[in-house]
DNA sequence: TAGTAATTTGCAATATTGTTGCAAATATTA
DNA sequence: TAATATTTGCAACAATATTGCAAATTACTA
């Protein structure tokens, strides 16, 4: 696994670190998003607070993972699976929360749909999350 | 204005106060949403940051405002316009937050559109934040 | 309308979340 | 391997949010 993570941080010129590499494993080993404080509990050896706010400000910048915006207004981020490249994100897909389990998931094949706005709107970015129960929790 | 706000409170079984008319005033004389900052800003008698969040918080029970998801994860709240009850809110239209002002404005007549989701999620709610630039800043 | 009960407010303390500067540690480059 | 660049951890700080409790205010009732 670390073979692999390793690969994407070079490819992206950014330092191999112990830190980069354990927080771009957990994404990769979890199904679905990550809040900070998750990142916070699972990591092994303890890693400052202050570390993992820098790595996922970094990996959102470099196109590597996304923020979601959910309706309880708590950060979360999860992999970009497409084309993002650096400054530009292409996660145009919808986010699915579960009221039960709280798990967040990237419907990747689900777009957002386009709404007409009003007269004098110039829409550039959508956003959408759907609540409800997800297939564990049904 | 108190007047009508005076009988929103009343109608709504709520004790009527000072600080929940001066809020509730706000909101009508306010385009667009509030957030917990601007309501500390713009109220005249200082007013308990803790009697705010307790005052949103009670709205929002009621029915009387919605929280608003916005992208960058600030809680921003806005009056409701349709028949939400208390425990019941039907405000599913689509907000539009602007880049430049970051005025977050409810398209009451935009409504948020259905999406077909994967086998096994059971949709609840869905919510939508567009972002773009609005008529004034354009 | 006065007196009592119920609710709300303000204060203080505390918790949570996020940011910044800087020296030490680590990674990259030559 | 040494020199340079980057990252990390610590400490301090800032902003945001929550809780308990006594005092103040509001609603209720006789």
């Amino acid at each position: 696994m670390s073979t692999a993570t390793k690969e994407i941080l070079k490819k992206n010129n950014m330092s191999v670190t112990d830190s980069r590499l354990q927080i771009l494993d957990l994404f990769y080993i979890t199904e679905g998003a990550l809040a900070h404080a998750d990142i916070e509990k699972q990591t092994i050896d303890k890693m400052d607070r202050v570390t993992i706010y820098r790595t996922l400000q970094t990996f959102e910048e470099k196109g590597i993972v996304h923020t979601i915006p959910t309706a309880d207004n708590s950060v979360k981020y999860a992999l970009c699976k497409e084309h993002c490249e650096e400054g530009h994100h292409h996660d145009n897909h919808v986010h699915f929360v579960c009221e039960s389990c709280n798990k967040t998931t990237c419907l990747d094949d689900v777009l957002v749909p386009e709404v007409k706005l009003p007269r004098g709107f110039e829409p550039h970015q959508s956003n959408m999350v759907v609540n409800g129960l997800c297939k564990e929790c049904k």
